[in-house]
DNA sequence: ATAAATATTTAGGCAAATCTAAAAATATGT
DNA sequence: ACATATTTTTAGATTTGCCTAAATATTTAT
């Protein structure tokens, strides 16, 4: 398999994710930066292949196995992405590029052996769940910040937004993973929020609290 | 540049190890397990991209930005290795085919780290030299142990042959990187040697000697 | 319900990297 | 030195993954 295709299967994985049972083929174009001709050219090979179900003008799905590859390569992905944090030291703004390119890196031995030189990690850098061996993960209860109730808190368990601008944008807030957020106050106007993380307060704007789960606390 | 590219010019760089001013187009084709048309698009190719030097029929010569270039690959490829046997316990024969992967992950600041991780070693788990940032490298006196006089002592430094099967051999008859190797006696006949590592003394034929290298020890 | 807008597919082309078969250049042997 | 053998290059084809432009199917709106 190659890695154009591998990043396909991983691209209508994630897209499934949202609950679509189908995909089209705009969404996925739109997805793999790409034109919707390429998009159709490229799932008809993957049909072939047994990776996925399409039908002409039904948008595709995923048969087991195409899951169950877009599993495995998820699983490098993340895997990678805590050994340039934890061992390279790697800012968590730094990890995405170089784990696309990881991610396709054909080893058996060296994904498991990597896994337990980490420890066998839950979690990447980012909060989202890596699949075991088996493709099975963690989920854990979790929900937008901006969807918390005044007078709320919870723990900082992961973004929606990866991209490093809004990465950089929690660094110099000092909001980190693992940080209890308490919302003091909301603002109907404009949805901004107070937020007090650790002993500091400050006011967050809709878009950032809308990219940032968070555990709800009880009390 | 690609995969496909940065093979053709390590493989250049490789050959031009052995001596040769000018590789020809059937060398690098055995080399590369191509065929010699395949080789001859690809080096106009490189040609055009100032990586090396190409006149029809009169062979191939990296230029300075390829060889700059080999150099790096040749880093990475060996920088892997060790991380694979220092940090993920591979054997010395399991971790080529997976560099040949590593080495093409474009990342300076991947490689840097991975060098300051394990302690910017100098040499490979095979005993090859590993180039710095720089391009720069150390060497080590080092002969054939089949160039060895009977009754001399040296320690070994590296294979010459780096195929699995051969680590395997070595293996099984415990000789590694890091011993000395005495030799006890030459056979004209067939050349083969009688050795001592350590405590265990063995014969071994001429081809095993003439792919093992040591640094020759006084008396 | 039918026309207009939108989405998708098809057709044909391009670049990279390979191949085979044929042509051209170089090297070798007597 | 000249014919033969070998090496190298060229020509034309294939596959992957992408593109644009045109054709076709589906959806939406009046």
């Amino acid at each position: 398999m190659t890695s154009s295709e591998e990043n396909y299967i991983k691209g209508i994985f994630h897209l499934s994710q949202g609950g679509q049972h189908s995909i089209t083929t705009s969404a996925l174009a739109e997805k793999m930066e790409t034109k919707p001709s390429s998009v159709t050219d490229m799932v008809k090979r993957l049909a072939e292949k047994g990776l996925l179900h399409y039908k002409k003008y039904q948008g595709v799905r995923l048969t087991e196995e195409g899951a169950g590859h877009a599993l495995k390569v998820i699983r490098k992905h993340r895997l990678w992405e805590v050994f340039l944090v934890d061992k390279l030291n790697f800012a968590w703004d730094q990890v995405h590029e170089v784990a696309e390119q990881l991610e396709h890196i054909e080893s058996e031995m060296l994904v498991d052996r990597l896994d337990a030189l980490l420890n066998f990690p839950e979690f990447d850098p980012h909060g989202d769940p890596i699949p075991d061996k088996e493709g099975r993960f963690k989920t854990r209860e979790k929900k937008l910040l901006s969807a918390m109730p005044a007078k709320s808190r919870g723990i900082c368990v992961g973004v929606k937004d990866s991209s490093s601008q809004f990465l950089k944008f929690l660094d110099k807030y000092h909001i980190e993973l693992g940080n209890t957020i308490e919302v003091l106050e909301r603002e109907s106007f404009d949805r901004s929020m107070h937020i007090q993380v650790g002993k500091r307060k400050l006011q967050i704007s809709h878009q950032i609290a809308s990219n940032l789960y968070v555990k709800p606390q009880p009390e």
